[in-house]
DNA sequence: CCTTTATTGATAATGATTATCATATTCAAT
DNA sequence: ATTGAATATGATAATCATTATCAATAAAGG
């Protein structure tokens, strides 16, 4: 049901048409894998879903993979504090979907948060402005990442 | 001339007391590396700092004292993208003295602001009060951080 | 000095990520 | 379809920052 005619997302195709980068396999089960869900996986729970479906799929070709799709900005990367990275498509069919993150320091629960956006982007553009003048520093890219307890974790010792 | 009678900053001293630690040489001469400096070390550089100074303290002390300071809320520890953990000293004689970061990609280069915060600090009370509200979330910390070419990265290939 | 507890350092273990390298796949040109 | 160069893959071993162990030390308080 996961065969590969039936995953034709077609929306990234073009991306790695004019890379010399080819669509495979491996390469579009990860894709598939990461829209399907809203969670913010680690290379190897990529590579447990992944293989449900590809079991020949190695952790290896996980990782080259999700390297491949950060460089062509297709998928973020985050640091969360727990010890591995963690990997979130960039953009949905309706673009690139811009949020930052809360995390709780206890049961490790990141919440997404899009409200507030409209504000910030505001204050960041200016900061922006005014860094890139001041430092002469070219920004690409920032994180913003708030740490603390969630619902359920601050009801406990 | 880096001899114990001579460390004293008095300061942190009273942290140690009432919480059953003890301040010891290894953990006075790691405060004394970070509040030298105002890079941002990593524990290898902390390590080798210190041991210029006392050579019989072991890499594993280090580790160990770092996170204990981290727990203290004496030290930030940073992920800047490479791999190794990056240590600062929280706040000085004057207290807090909080700041963001901006991170070249490139080379590397770590530069602290502190510019900008004011108005940053604005927004980042509104959207503390709105998130915590919203997710009933209780927010301890944050971190921000922009990423881009600096100065120099930016002239050259 | 003695006892208890906190701290230390050498060493080995961990675990996520990378490097290697031989094999397999793709794709465009016959 | 066949071929052949370029690209991608996977099994395996290597890296390397950080942790766990554990016996030896040092501090604190009588
Ligand atoms: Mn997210
Ligand atoms: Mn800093
Ligand atoms: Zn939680
Ligand atoms: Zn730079």
């Amino acid at each position: 049901m996961l065969d590969r005619a039936n995953i034709g997302h077609p929306w990234w195709h073009g991306r790695f048409r004019g890379c010399g980068y080819r669509l495979t396999i491996p390469r579009e089960a990860i894709l598939d894998v990461l829209s399907k869900t809203s969670r913010h996986l680690s290379a190897e729970d990529i590579f447990l879903a992944v293989h449900k479906v590809y079991p020949a799929v190695g952790l290896t070709t996980i990782y080259r993979t999700l390297e491949l799709l950060v460089q062509m900005r297709l998928v973020f990367k985050f640091d969360f504090g727990d010890k591995r990275a963690r990997y979130e498509l960039a953009e949905g069919t309706k673009g690139i979907r811009h949020h930052h993150h809360l995390v709780c320091t206890r049961c490790g629960r990141i919440i997404d948060y899009t409200d507030f956006i409209d504000e910030e982007k505001e204050l960041l553009g200016q900061t922006e402005k005014g860094l890139s003048k001041k430092f002469n520093f070219k920004i690409t890219n920032h994180i913003i990442q708030f740490y603390g307890l969630c619902d359920k974790c601050q009801n406990k010792g």
